[in-house]
DNA sequence: TCTGAGTTGTTAATAATTTGACAGTAATTT
DNA sequence: AAATTACTGTCAAATTATTAACAACTCAGA
């Protein structure tokens, strides 16, 4: 295996993967590590260092082709392959989250949606039909599934994280306000909003 | 004014926040840094660090008290003063932010709601209708808006935010696919979620 | 009151990240 | 075709963040 590549470097591939995408949509066909660190505000050196992580995807004298780093970076982040995905806990946020999966249409595929809710039973939000989660397991065994986004109580996280690792899932979109305990093969994204807002309101106060 | 405290350790502050917390719920008074560190997964160096940067909470040979460093965690985040929110896009995310922030009333109000689309006028979401971005300099002259939460397509973000600057407004939690270009003087919290389900995507790709 | 175990605040050491510098190469100009 | 300019990839330096170490102090028990 290549050498870890850290996540603070991770975190910035999607950003520079946006930008590429911008310049692609203006019909930029070339563009130099030195323009493209003004557009974004971090430093040359930096996007230089954070690309060659991945290999030498620019040409000395020349630059970086627009289209294809952008390409090179959506392989890097796993945009070329979809990746079906479940929701759990289809109150608010999960409708929203759903609607945006399905909306960005990327390379995500939203393929379930799961509640405990009986009476949302059959309802459908973003054209898929809530089920109920005992009938998960079943699920699980008919399709592929990639990921899984948990959108539900904190109580509840826990546990419910717990029961998808059993059925073998992989990978988890975190949207509870937990920490969730997982064996370590297991990827989970955290989106902890009120921790955003925290941070936010620190920096208001600052001021 | 004191030496500035880095985003690395302010990012961890409602995540300790939350753990301390739970540690009130369970009944629990003292707490050591190390006892801390072993829930929390970080070192208790970190922790003695993180929280020596504003001030000495803890006591040698005791430990922390929960209750008291809980509150003074509260007050370095600005939490012990209600921060008067709008909103602005109630699309399936906004309505979904909209009572996500009602719901968690602990120092968060959501006192507007606006959109540019006339059908949705006066309707109530989360307790609150929905008002034109016509209205908007109105309401601000008559209210005191603290933060503005951007929930709308990323070609009209920019836009927004320059006239919610050009009112005033010093905070936005932008949920915008786009990186706002505002004076120095207002704080931008971005929730990419775009951003995050791409590295969680990588992450995947990794293992 | 003394002793030992436990714990912080803080300094020092280490590790990670970011920035700067530049040799080497490609493109462009003369 | 040579000279010049414009770049990258990479190494080294600087900066920042994290972890370890420990003196000073508190508490509890004898």
């Amino acid at each position: 295996m290549e050498k870890e590549i850290s996540q603070a470097v991770i975190r910035r591939m999607p950003r520079y993967y946006r930008y590429l995408g911008e310049l692609l949509s203006e019909g930029c066909e070339r563009i130099s590590s030195n323009d493209l660190s003004k557009r974004m505000h971090v430093t040359a050196s930096q996007i230089r260092q954070d690309l060659n992580n991945f290999g030498g995807f620019g040409q000395q004298g020349y630059g970086y082709n627009v289209q294809f780093l952008h390409d090179e970076i959506g392989k890097i982040l796993g945009l070329t392959q979809t990746h079906h995905v479940i929701l759990i806990g289809v109150g608010n946020l999960g409708q929203a989250i759903a609607n945006y999966v399905q909306f960005n249409k990327l390379s995500f595929e939203m393929v379930g949606l799961f509640d405990v809710d009986p009476s949302k039973e059959g309802k459908i939000v973003a054209g898929i039909p809530i089920q109920m989660m005992e009938d998960l397991p079943v699920f699980l065994k008919d399709h592929k599934v990639d990921i899984a986004v948990l959108t539900l109580p904190k109580k509840n996280a826990e546990a419910v994280a717990a029961r998808l690792v059993s059925y073998g899932l992989k990978a988890i979109w975190n949207f509870a306000h937990v920490d969730l305990d997982v064996p370590d093969d297991v990827v989970v994204e955290n989106v902890h909003l009120s921790d955003s807002l925290m941070q936010l309101s620190y920096n208001i106060t600052q001021k």
